[in-house]
DNA sequence: CCACAGACGTTTAGCGCTAAACGAGGAGTG
DNA sequence: CACTCCTCGTTTAGCGCTAAACGTCTGTGG
């Protein structure tokens, strides 16, 4: 059976609008509709991972924002705002939590200037590396289903649809 | 400049970690970083939009899936719970929501069985179509600058990842 | 020198979700 | 009939987020 590949959930949905409200414009499911339920499916499996070694996702997030900037491993609330995709609030309250385990730590000001940069601790810092390695290791198999020029068409279009959406939102 | 297009903030992140930490298995960041990101654009996209004319995310999600279902617009708990990925804890509450505001109501069993069935009421089926008109045709211009081919790749490869993780996830 | 605007960060109210405990009602087996 | 299992749905505790209100500090212009 060459091709063999039913109609799946977005198939049945965009197929459900047309039958019931016809003329209703069915073309953007497709694709976002696949996009929510992949970031779905991702995030779930993700937070499963992640509990099993007594870690979450938005820490990660601030972990692996900090360790990536390079040393000295720091960074202003406001430059975790813009690289971690959250509101000013929540990373406030990411900084907190992360604060109260170890993992970072709150420096003071310095004169002339309002920004309050936070520091990945040790303690931070091998967290990080070890759950990092583990869950790209992890995520890697989920791919297993697409060759690697499927893999590279996938990540280029995505790159190309995120400009857009990009533009679209920030300016 | 023909195909102008420096390296954006997955290509950074893969970048980064190379540099940081070399050796970690960067492969899967081209597809899921961006998927995540994607995601979250567009959730946020989504729910200003739906703001502006009352209405959220999670509720439309229930009431479209009612809606599409067709004539009786009516679903057990148990199917909402499958057909809208999330728990059936959640569905109670959407319910409980959409039951205070009269846009869904629950039925009483029917004696030999326990399943509770929802119904769209009149007024969710008229805020249903209202919204879901408006949205998707708003939707569809995020696309506009994938031309029709891109899109109908794009999609293909999002279908063939997703079956993938569905196998891997749900058996 | 004072007023005022703007940038930065925090606080708070409220939303929606998960996971786990719970209850209640069949269905199968001895 | 009694017992156990299983399914369906709800409840609850706690997490993480957004949006908006709120200080607070900095620089700028009258």
């Amino acid at each position: 059976m060459p091709g063999r590949s039913g109609p799946d959930r977005a198939d049945l949905i965009a197929d459900a609008w047309q039958r019931e409200q016809p003329g209703v414009p069915v073309g953007s499911i497709g694709v976002l509709t696949r996009i929510h339920q992949a970031a779905k499916l991702l995030a779930d499996q993700r937070r499963r991972a992640l509990t099993g070694i007594g870690m979450d996702a938005a820490t990660l997030d601030l972990l692996s924002t900090l360790r990536r900037s390079g040393p000295p491993y720091r960074l202003s609330t406001r430059e975790l705002t813009a690289r971690c995709l959250v509101t000013a609030g929540a990373i406030t309250q990411r900084v907190d939590r992360a604060e109260r385990e170890g993992l970072v730590r709150r420096l003071a000001t310095t004169p002339g200037s309002r920004t309050v940069p936070v520091e990945l601790t040790d303690r931070g810092h091998r967290a990080v590396g070890d759950a990092v390695s583990e869950l790209l290791a992890y995520e890697q198999t989920l791919l297993d289903d697409l060759d690697p020029a499927e893999q590279e068409e996938l990540a280029r279009l995505l790159a190309l649809f995120l400009r857009g959406l990009h533009d679209r939102a920030g300016g």
